[in-house]
RNA sequence: GCACCUGUAGCUCAACUGGAUAGAGCACCGGACUACGAAUCCGGAGGUUGUAGGUUCGAAUCCUACCAGGUGUACCA
């Protein structure tokens, strides 16, 4: 039983007498923030006070009176308006730490209720180039995958490729019409990318050249409204003030629609080639849209160009995924359920949950403005249809006890009217959610993306990580009197300090947050990174080497601990804590609670290492229990960083 | 218009979901290597948690209003 569950059994029992529903008061039993304060507190005297008309201070006297922890905890003080604070006892951790030292999963027990979790994440789109969004939830879907396996549970790790949308009909055209056979056979990927881009810019270049007369006219209109607005006289109330606020926002926002479409026009206008073929393409939008919904429709030919494309595809993302160490279990993509979309339509449809509106097929949910909208006007099925399907497969096929979603929360809405539908559909005995993260800003506030407005492809990210790791390397090693690696090494040694402090830099941001990507903070080699856990754990193995002494045998062996020094307790306490960490990651599927534990925990060791030598030792018994704990620490940084998807290495 | 989200140190972020004096890391200032690896450690400075009210023993967290910003909003995924 861990700590926490042993003190609320006995706090159960104390509180018995004064409380018929204990359940709460029990959750207000947590670790201390404040060392000052011990090492436990329970805050559960406050809310009783008023219930019970008494001062707090009286309860938590009273719950002290009935407790029972003098086995493993030192005399509970009663501090601040009726804080219970408790210390366990240094005897009782060094026994707890022993019994962690000789356990190979560090005092996590595996799950009472396994569940079977299939976790959809990453979902790039083919012949699109991955970008740092789907690096977020490649890497957090992956340290979720992990984590829950870790603790006993089922998993399936399903990539629901983006193989069956629109960009493959923009792809087939492209191929059709500007494909450039010797760059095809060269490189099959990079060449539909191409082709994608350039049929996307051609389609936005006449979209954005039909749309601008009419922007033009709004902004006229809409300027005329603000300059009526203003000329009478001060805005008198505050209702008058927002209209005056919210109509300069849309006369903005309509200049600055303005400007992107004047852009887009400009960059095919002033590109000589490029506009002839955009002028030989007027219809490109229109004729790539056909070609997706002939492949949809059974066509054989494209049906055909698909089969060609894919593999290619599919072979590039496995490359970004092995460089990542992310692997899937599937990778069912969109086509995979085409078979199965007109059946749920029709099911919807029969349940009277879809009805027709403006021609397309919608599920309307109370509360809801917008429609869930499973068949276009066109006849074609949207994401909306698939994922319904996808459910469905995932419940009869594999089931699932849990889906999660590892998705952009600006799909949040989506999500709830998916979620929503599916239960009134009949599917509402899974438990989906959505695990939604932020967006990667660049500096300037707005979503991340290079110089000249394009996505940073995954694949260069990773590339200058490790080069940028490299360097760091080189340097370290360098400075040495004998360099501790040989040039393979190094290497290594790069790849797993760059890719480590790329996924490390994500997934110590809370998932919700939007955060700023920054090059030299994300491969920083100070402060909360990977680097210095990863340096933490090369120490260490660096005690053995010096010692000579053989982990596998210090872990197999007798361990008992001995706790000579507030560092040496504060170390060992908190690697008694791992299963709080991967239990708070688990509640909320929250990666970061997992980083800022292996931080505290490196930063403990690191305080440890200063102020207790193990080399120096007083005696050789201390140096033994010196040498567990340092064993315990380090196979709690590479299980902690594993479940993170983060390696490490001996030498660095 | 409607809906949702955010606002915390100069910067980037935490805060165990209502607990004690709001914590880290960068950056800044000052210390510690004849060494179990300085990719480290120790110390200093830095805050009216957007503003104003309210709820209560107790608020960054809950409620109300306002201010500032973001996202989504009918056939892209």
């Amino acid at each position: 039983m861990s700590i926490l569950q042993t003190l609320k059994s006995r706090f159960a029992s104390a509180l018995s007498s004064l409380s018929d529903d204990t359940g709460p008061l029990l959750e207000m039993i947590r670790s201390s923030q404040d060392p000052k304060f011990g090492d436990f507190q329970a805050n559960c005297a406050m809310p009783l006070g008023k219930r019970l008309g008494k001062s707090p201070r009286e309860i938590a006297a009273e719950i002290v009176e009935n407790l029972d922890v003098s086995d493993f905890c030192e005399t509970p003080e009663i501090a601040g308006p009726g804080f219970i604070n408790l210390r366990l006892k240094d005897d009782w951790i060094a026994e707890r730490v022993s019994s962690i030292a000789g356990d190979d999963r560090l005092g996590v027990t595996p799950a009472a209720k396994p569940r079977h979790v299939v976790v959809d994440f990453s979902s790039p789109n083919v012949a699109k180039p991955m970008h740092v969004g789907h690096l977020r939830s490649s890497v957090i879907g992956d340290a979720i995958c992990r984590t829950l396996r870790f603790a006993g549970h089922k998993v399936t790790s399903d990539n629901h490729i983006g193989d069956w949308g629109t960009q493959f009909g923009m792809i087939i055209y492209g191929y059709r019409n500007f494909v450039d056979a010797a760059a095809y056979s060269r490189d099959q990927v990079a060449e539909l990318a191409r082709l994608y881009k350039l049929v996307n810019q051609l389609s936005d270049y006449h979209a954005a050249k039909a749309g601008l007369p009419e922007l033009r006219l709004q902004l006229d209109q809409r300027q005329q409204e603000l300059d009526q607005l203003t000329s009478d006289s001060e805005p008198a109330d505050k209702k008058a003030k927002k209209k005056l606020k919210a109509q300069r926002k849309a006369v903005e926002e309509t200049r600055s629609s303005i400007e992107s479409a004047e852009a887009k026009v400009a960059h095919v206008d002033t590109d000589a080639p490029l506009a002839a073929q955009a002028n030989e393409h007027p219809d490109i939008a229109r004729l790539a849209r056909q070609e997706t919904s002939k492949l949809h429709a059974g066509d054989e030919q494209n049906q055909q160009l698909w089969d060609e494309f894919l593999p290619a595809c599919l072979a590039a993302l496995d490359q970004i995924y092995s460089r990542l160490d992310v692997r899937f279990d599937l990778a069912l993509g969109e086509s995979y359920y085409n078979p199965m979309l007109a059946d749920v339509v029709s099911d919807l449809r029969a349940k009277g949950l879809a009805t027709d509106s403006d021609g397309a097929a919608c599920v309307f949910i109370e509360g809801n403005n917008a429609p869930f909208i499973v068949q276009k006007t066109d006849g074609a099925y949207t994401y909306a249809t698939t994922d319904l399907a996808t459910i469905q497969y995932r419940l009869d096929e594999l089931h699932a006890d849990e889906i999660v979603y590892v998705v952009d929360k600006r799909q949040s809405e989506h999500f709830s009217l998916l979620f929503k539908t599916c239960e009134l559909w009949g599917f509402g005995d899974v438990k989906c959610q959505h695990v939604s993260f932020g967006t990667v800003m660049g500096d300037d506030g707005k979503p991340f993306k290079t110089r000249s407005g394009d996505n940073v492809e995954l694949g260069s990210l990773i590339d200058e990580a490790i080069a940028r790791a490299r360097s760091v390397v080189d340097e370290n090693d360098d400075r040495r009197e004998q360099p501790a690696l040989t040039p393979d090494g190094r290497a290594r040694v790069a790849q797993i300090v760059g890719t480590g402090g790329i996924k490390y830099a994500d997934l110590h941001h809370n998932r919700d947050s939007d955060y700023v990507f920054d090059w030299d903070k994300m491969l920083a080699t100070t402060g909360d990174t990977a680097t210095y856990m990863q340096y933490a754990y090369a120490r260490i193995c660096g005690i053995f080497r010096e010692l000579n002494v053989d982990r596998q045998k210090i872990a197999s062996g007798k361990t008992t601990v001995l706790l000579t020094c507030p560092e040496e307790r504060a170390l060992a306490l908190q690697l008694t804590q791992f299963d709080y960490a991967v239990d708070a990651v688990l509640a909320d599927y929250r990666p970061n609670q997992l980083t800022s534990w292996l931080f505290d925990t490196a930063g403990k060791f690191s305080v440890f290492y200063a102020h207790c030598s193990v080399k120096k030792a007083e005696s050789p018994e201390l140096q033994q229990s010196r040498l567990i704990l340092c064993d315990l620490m380090a196979r709690a940084l590479s299980t902690g960083l594993s479940l993170l998807g983060i390696e490490t290495a001996d030498v660095m």
